[in-house]
DNA sequence: TCTGGGGTCCTAGGACCC
DNA sequence: TCTGGGGTCCTAGGACCC
């Protein structure tokens, strides 16, 4: 027995999330920019319908925009973070096996069930709506994939006004699949697209009619997979505890080419301040710091360079005296005078919960205090604002300080920013 | 010093996703 | 002048061991 599987992912999220808590934009075009206001992450489906590509750096469509009077706003996260567990947490009334895939998406498994599938996704739906203001679309099948593909329609045009797809045992597939580029399929990006046209295989229907041991040597596993799961085969299961996070990253591009290798360093301990932070926010130690540097990949002279290295360590840590220490002797490894960097970053992994810091605790009684100190200026901080107290050499102006202009304000997160209603 | 297969662990990099 | 950031998973290849 298969059960059904659920795609529900929030439409335009970061747009309609702008648009719950501001009734003057409901029928203008609006954006969201990425971070340092780059490029379009974001479009209401009146930004979509007058030319506003995904991605399109702000200064290509700027006046396009303002020709049209739209909207333009700096990403909000707390908020749109907010808005998206409010979504979440609401799933659970429907079903308990709830599968939370990124912000604004999640698989739910429908199953058992006392409606039909079709009426219990339109109810999903309406509810939704009218609690969050959020509109959703949902794409039902027998596996993650179809029904990844059975959502996408479901937001075609001609399929808008009702939101809802149900593939499910039905006799739809074969044509949807037929009318799916290989591309468009979840899974198959610009790489193993190109490597399936040159054998052919254009669209999902051959995809999933090819040999899986002929998919399985071109794509590897992943691809074999995919390959499955269009057949109805359930390959990727619905993970409902991947609470655990694996990694943490904080990077940025400059606004200027840096050469010189102190302002590296007072960029990569900015950098390594955020990461830590979150990381004890979430009562982690990590045991390894990758840090990473790079050239401008628009202009990528003479050569482009991007090299990374790891600092592995026997114990992990929570400290930003030692991991700063790790950050450093890493950097150096991989620093070369001769390039002119746009980028750096730090991941932060080997992530464990920092309980398990005890036993070194009681060993080590730098490492103790160390802890502690954190610990106190972490708290700090959170009261009164980011970097109130910091470490000396943590420099906060700098040429990689995120360029924010338009930001709304965080109407669910900050008593000072409330929507007020007259 | 050479001969050989098999295994593990680690890391860098590729590919993909939102 | 201006082109994002944060993730996961997989694989190839090197180092090491028996």
């Amino acid at each position: 027995m298969q059960n059904a599987i659920a795609l529900l992912d929030c439409n335009n999220f970061y747009a309609s999330c702008e648009r719950v808590f501001d009734a003057s934009v409901k029928r203008k075009p609006i954006v969201v920019l990425s971070n340092n206001d780059g490029c379009v992450i974001a479009r209401s489906e009146e930004a979509k319908e007058i030319g506003v590509t995904m991605g399109a750096p702000l200064f290509k469509v700027e006046s396009l925009l303002t020709d049209h009077d739209a909207e333009i706003y700096s990403s909000n996260y707390a908020l749109y973070g907010d808005m998206s567990s409010r979504v979440m947490n609401l799933l659970h009334n429907f079903t308990p096996e709830v599968e939370i895939y990124s912000i604004d998406e999640a698989f739910l498994n429908l199953e058992p069930r006392k409606h039909s599938l079709d009426n219990l996704a339109h109810s999903i739906r309406e509810k939704m709506y009218q609690w969050t203001g959020i509109p959703v679309s949902i794409g039902i099948a027998e596996t993650k994939v179809l029904a990844k593909i059975a959502n996408r329609r479901a937001k075609k045009d001609e399929l808008r006004e009702q939101g809802v797809l149900n593939l499910y045992r039905s006799s739809k597939t074969e044509s949807i699949l037929k009318e799916t580029l290989v591309q468009d399929v979840w899974g198959i990006g610009y790489r193993s697209s190109l490597k399936l046209k040159a054998s052919n295989i254009l669209t999902a229907w051959q995809l999933r009619e090819t040999d899986n041991r002929f998919i399985r040597r071109l794509l590897t596993v992943t691809g074999a997979r995919i390959a499955l799961e269009l057949r109805g085969i359930k390959c990727l299961p619905l993970e409902q505890s991947s609470m655990k996070k694996h990694s943490i990253t904080c990077s940025r591009s400059f606004g200027q080419i840096i050469t010189n290798y102190e302002l590296l360093k007072e960029a990569t301990l900015y950098f390594l301040t955020r990461v830590c932070e979150k990381m004890r926010h979430h009562n982690l130690a990590a045991n390894a710091v990758t840090v990473f540097i790079s050239t401008d990949r628009f202009r990528p002279v003479p050569v482009p360079y991007s090299p990374s290295a790891t600092y592995s360590a026997t114990y992990p840590t929570d400290s930003n005296q030692e991991l700063q220490e790790w950050t450093f002797s890493t950097l150096e490894r991989i620093y070369d005078k001769d390039y002119e960097y746009r980028k750096a970053g730090i991941i932060l992994s080997g992530l464990v919960p920092s309980e398990e810091l005890t036993k070194r605790m009681f060993d080590d009684e730098r490492f103790e205090r160390q802890h502690k100190l954190m610990k106190a200026v972490d708290a700090i901080n959170q009261k009164f604002g980011k970097d109130t107290v910091r470490f000396a050499s943590v420099k906060t102006e700098g040429r990689w300080k995120m360029k924010q202009t338009r930001k709304s304000q965080s109407y669910t997160t900050n008593w000072n920013e409330l929507l007020i209603v007259n």
